[in-house]
DNA sequence: AAGAAAAACAACCGCCGACTG
DNA sequence: GCAGTCGGCGGTTGTTTTTCT
């Protein structure tokens, strides 16, 4: 049945699509998509399901614009490995190989193309929106840094308390509703994102090679220092 | 306020490499 | 070794939203 011309549906996703697609990876985990759609009940086929968990129904995915940050590591990035979007997609946590793909496309592709006064339009617009984002970001980072210290330094005192942080997933869950996750890793107590997106944006800058590898106490050593801005 | 243009977002398609029987 | 299957990736296109004139 399956097989039959136009069975799977195309198209926009709806409410209960996603629904459905959602209970059944609560259920059974990503992977083997070619059976969702029978076990799920959903008329579409693997890629389809696929794509649509991995770039917009992931939990962890990060919702809203582009930050100066993101933008310069996307630069940065692609002038380093070109079009493998899904290699930049992984030093940027939260964001989809498609959405960089998007924003590369919409402001840097065609760059070429543009009249000069064009260009300078474009300039000065990205830079107002550029500079409304950094004030925005700056205020938002005022408060989040002392909220994450707190928080952070009273995570440090009860794992002291408790001897050690054991499993990565029980600190993940606590703590990611009040600041990003922080993966620790069991054997190398590797944290794999940090404190705040910025920080692993910019320790992915800098440890191109391996962009998960930030320890402790760099993460640490981290909070104390002031923030790259451009 | 309305239409045009640009930007952002969502989804599909084809290709390719890894894996498996 | 080979064919088939599956999952992932990059390119592309269509639609929606936002911004500009």
């Amino acid at each position: 049945m399956e097989d039959q011309v136009g069975f799977w549906r195309k198209g926009p996703w709806t409410a209960e699509e996603d629904r459905l697609l959602i209970e059944h990876v609560k259920l059974h985990g990503e992977g083997r998509w070619n059976s969702v759609s029978r076990l799920a009940g959903l008329r579409r086929n693997a890629k389809s399901c696929r794509l649509r968990w991995v770039n917009y129904l992931r939990p962890d995915l990060k919702r809203g614009r582009i930050t100066p940050n993101e933008e310069r590591i996307i630069m940065e990035l692609h002038a380093r490995w070109g079009n493998r979007w899904s290699t930049i997609a992984r030093s940027l946590p939260g964001r989809t190989d498609n959405e960089i793909k998007n924003y590369w496309r919409t402001h840097f592709k065609n760059k070429g193309k543009t009249t000069s006064e064009d260009s300078i339009k474009l300039k000065a617009r990205l830079l107002k929106r550029k500079m409304f984002q950094q004030e925005q970001q700056k205020l938002l980072q005022l408060e989040k840094n002392e909220e994450d210290m707190k928080k952070f330094l009273l995570m440090l005192e009860e794992s002291d308390n408790k001897g050690a942080w054991r499993h990565h997933d029980v600190v993940h869950e606590d703590i990611r509703g009040m600041m990003s996750p922080i993966m620790f890793n069991n054997s190398q107590h590797v944290v794999e994102s940090t404190i705040s997106d910025d920080f692993v944006l910019w320790d992915g800058l800098w440890n191109l090679e391996d962009v998960h590898d930030v320890t402790t106490k760099g993460c640490v050593q981290n909070l104390g220092m002031s923030m790259p801005y451009f």
